[in-house]
DNA sequence: CTAGTTGCAAATGTTTTGCAGTCTC
DNA sequence: GAGACTGCAAAACATTTGCAACTAG
């Protein structure tokens, strides 16, 4: 029922946008839908992923799909290190932000009235209409601030 | 004058942390405070620039040079596009984000009390203590709005 | 003089691209 | 069947590193 409704979400995308649905593209889906959906994968961790499900799926193609995924707004890419592989995850309609622990290395999710307050801010102060808000925090979590 | 001032910014911030003065950090450093003090450079712009100057540095020195001054303080580092080379500028006291719009490519600072904000929020509400906020917004500058 | 720095060249790691074969529609 | 898609290998980038020569303190 939840996969049957996952591939739903991807065939309709994918076909209202004139594209073919692929066992690559399903697989590279299925990958960013597996276990804890908080997680955020590199491009390598999905491939991996795509080879223990059995449908091994090539570096390219996994670049190429995400590619044509973020277009459809499907799945949205994170840079949370300068320098390190883009970190990708499922589109969530709710806009967040990520809180990246520099003690633990755990990213969570922060959904909230932020990123819509500083979007309003903008837009009525300053003449600027927002697009997209990336927004990262780094610090220390509840957990780990007193060492 | 400003350049003198420039100088001894550098040259204590090195000195006190038992670094060198080279004819390479001072290039690097002239290199971000020319023209514009709002640039946002690529190395290889910053590279070109101390050509220009005629103290031409290498590109691994202006990575090493770089990443050190950034340990000081004295720069920034941000990655206002996912994929793209990184960009630098001269530090600065306030605290700002970037507003990166589409059309023109424009980036422009905000500086407000939008980062103390967000900061605030995330210790009071969540029990994080934000080291870093790294806000980039992308859309529309009040010239490009209405296309 | 001596350890910190530099330039060059080569290595690394991520992402992109060209192309012949394959598979979806 | 035609054109979109894939895998493979090679290319294109940004960034880092090893090392011998250089130089600031």
């Amino acid at each position: 029922m939840e996969l049957a409704e996952d591939e739903h979400t991807l065939v309709v995308a994918l076909r209202d946008a004139g594209h073919r649905l692929t066992d690559a593209r399903r697989a590279v889906w299925t990958a960013l839908g597996d276990g804890d959906s908080d997680a955020h994968l590199s491009v390598d961790d999905i491939v991996e992923r795509t080879h223990a499900q059995g449908a091994g799926v090539d570096r390219a193609t996994a670049y190429r799909a995400l590619g044509l995924l973020e277009e459809l707004g499907l799945v949205r890419a994170s840079q949370l290190d300068a320098g390190a592989p883009v970190q990708w995850e499922r589109a969530h309609p709710d806009e967040h932000f990520h809180l990246r622990c520099t003690v633990c290395g755990d990213v969570e999710h922060h959904v909230g009235t932020l990123v819509a307050t500083v979007r309003e801010h903008l837009d009525a102060g300053h003449g600027f209409r927002a697009d997209t808000v990336e927004l990262t925090v780094h610090g220390r979590c509840a957990r780990c601030r007193d060492h």
